[in-house]
DNA sequence: AACTAGTGCTTGCAATTGCTAGCACTAGTT
DNA sequence: AACTAGTGCTAGCAATTGCAAGCACTAGTT
């Protein structure tokens, strides 16, 4: 058991949410999971059921595998960096993927992100 | 809502209790599972949460993932490459990663020489 | 026959999940 | 000021999870 999950699913489930700008409300209209509920979840107050995460995380456009192991439920996925992605494609030139790792870093650099 | 979509992990977790030669009150020994409940998991009758199936998993040497499959709380393993890994990412907005895709789609349907 | 020890299954219940209804607050409108 | 529309959170409850205790049966021992 070497599971380094300090922060539980709620916190990240909050934060990837605020990082899409969607309210409780509006994530509980797309997931079908009432949001009190939600609210709960992301203050870590219920531990949701695994149906629930993968309702989540297909909203949200998180792998559910990446939840889950947020949740305790799964360990040991690793999930394959954008970098590397683009990097060892086979369908992209030279410059597309120049284009697309310019891109991708100005996302990621316009906010404050954690790892 | 409420799809009854149960493709029996009870008999696949039976099948695999009885080809290891276990007996329901020895796997609910080593899972720490009452007796009682792996019964009604196994008929079918009960819905277990994903931990229960995960202390089963690892008591059957089964994948976790195979029998959350099965229980239909995963589906199907993708095949990495960029779509995954911007499906993955965590740092990313779901606008960010649409817009990505786009971008990664057009690039890869324009069909280009390749370096 | 009676006693063990093994198997799986039923009953009843405490704890938990996830919901509906409603509260409290803020900001923009009229 | 009152009315809306948005945010998140609390209260209370039906349904479900998962367990302890016990039932019913079989097979081997004495």
């Amino acid at each position: 058991m070497k599971t380094p999950q300090l922060p539980d699913v709620g916190s990240f489930i909050r934060e990837q949410r605020e990082r899409s700008a969607l309210s409780i409300r509006k994530l509980a209209e797309m997931t079908g999971v009432s949001n009190p509920y939600l609210s709960q979840i992301e203050r870590g107050v219920r531990r949701p059921s695994a149906e629930i995460l993968r309702s989540i995380a297909e909203a949200l456009a998180i792998r559910t595998e990446t939840l889950y192991e947020r949740a305790g439920l799964l360990d040991g996925y690793e999930a394959p960096g954008i970098s590397t992605a683009i990097s060892t494609d086979t369908k992209l030139t030279i410059s597309q993927k120049q284009a697309l790792m310019e891109i991708y870093t100005s996302f990621i650099s316009n906010d404050q992100e954690d790892s």
